[in-house]
DNA sequence: CGACTTCTTGAGGAGACTCAAGGGTGGTGG
DNA sequence: CCACCACCCTTGAGTCTCCTCAAGAAGTCG
């Protein structure tokens, strides 16, 4: 493994030592570029396994028959893709890539060794998955029960967090491979619609997005508009599996 | 462990033999009662660790600052509540019973020790996290890209498909005690407008929804109109650790 | 300089909301 | 056994958010 940056994410969650790099390492396949626009897999498709996201941006989708398309998550760096496939006999979602990627491949079968060999992995596995349901959790909350301003809001400041997550040193301005459409997609409204929505934004002062250069303009105003709730995780539950 | 009906979810996924139920039923904790109406836990609390619901209905929901409340989920015999709040601090949501109820309850330690010694167990717990993570993805989904009488179709068809996985004998005819309210904070629309969507579908000839007693009329026709993925569960992943 | 993608703006309409009031139904106590 | 209460369901009217259709402007890339 090109040690650094593909861990960062589980390294959030709880630490990891050079043992468990070690083991992750082993266990992760061959890296696999893909160009913008290309999809790592699609749904139906048999499911092709993990996908560590070591460079770039894509995105995870679900179409429905009607033509409608509901983005789920932007993924940067350090995520770990395709782990809800893993129980379904077909895939259930399809993963763009949003900027050219380099991913690593980790066939299904190096899960199962993960279970067997490296419970402490597992275990922080099976956290980041319940961190994902709650982001879901939260979004489905705010899709629900707020309007296209405040859900617009909340999308900026996590995608923000999970920037600052990676890169702690970013910035309130900041550029993301997301075009206004995508946005749309993924905050439920369309493309005309969240087009007014950031026009109003920008007049208010709160954000500023054109083309894909994001600035934040008051951070405050944005929270409070958004409406999230504040979840914060717990890094090192007392009943992780110790090393071994 | 009260052997049966509490593992009726998990074997869905995954078959489970005598030891794996000895191995669930020594972790398993001391069984507790909760009254329609009463709180497992609140969303904040400090996480009281999972429930394996034994017996009654209950439901996960989020609050909104602004007061809106959205149901996340409602659980059924054999459900396993408290996953997602694992990884965080405090609860992410808060768990009500929507009539009297009976659980077991788990201690965060003793997933750890699942993890350590019955990996299998592990590894299937993983995996309904996936399922749920899958389901959330499609409700969030068809939140965003679907009204409201879609949603609601959506959302009976879910209902009676779990309650048939736990009940292959039940009908068409069921009862759930959820009110046109709780439908509505599950649907993400307000009272009265699922109100006027259900007499609609009543006289489409879809559903009967009144008091608490449900019958599907043209399962057909709701399927269409639900616009529901088709999802196969992988029963028996090939990669999931061997019993030992 | 085209050709494409992305963003912007306008007008009209539909789905869903709010506010408000009334009708059922089942349970409890006198 | 009836009266009352709490909860649940129903209906109406007016309003607003967001959608659809449609066209055009502004960037971007070869």
């Amino acid at each position: 493994m090109s040690s650094g940056s593909e861990v960062v994410r589980m390294a959030a969650l709880a630490s990891l030592n050079e043992d468990d790099l070690g083991k992750l390492s082993k266990i992760a396949g061959p890296q696999r570029t893909f160009a913008r626009g290309e999809a790592l897999h699609r749904e139906g498709d048999s499911p092709p396994g993990l996908f560590l996201l070591l460079s770039g941006w894509t995105a995870s989708s679900v179409t429905l028959e009607n033509g409608g398309r509901q983005l789920l998550k932007v993924h940067m760096p350090g995520d770990m893709l395709g782990l809800p496939s893993l129980a379904f006999k077909a895939a259930v979602d399809t993963l763009v890539a949003l900027s050219d990627a380099e991913v690593r491949v980790i066939a299904p079968a190096a899960i199962g060794k993960l279970f067997e060999h490296a419970p402490r992995l597992a275990a922080i596995m099976f956290l980041i998955s319940q961190e994902e349901r709650a982001m879901l959790m939260d979004r489905l909350t705010a899709m629900g029960r707020t309007d296209a301003a405040t859900r617009v809001a909340a999308i900026i400041l996590q995608l923000h967090a999970r920037l600052l997550r990676n890169d702690p040193e970013a910035g309130d301005t900041f550029r993301i491979p997301l075009t206004q459409n995508d946005l749309a997609d993924l905050a439920g409204v369309t493309l005309v619609h969240v087009n007014r929505v950031l026009q109003q934004m920008r007049e208010d002062k709160l954000v500023d997005w054109r083309r894909q250069a994001i600035t934040i303009l008051d951070r405050d105003g944005l929270r409070r508009l958004a409406q999230l709730p504040q979840r914060e995780l717990d890094r090192e539950p007392a009943w992780l599996p110790a090393r071994r």
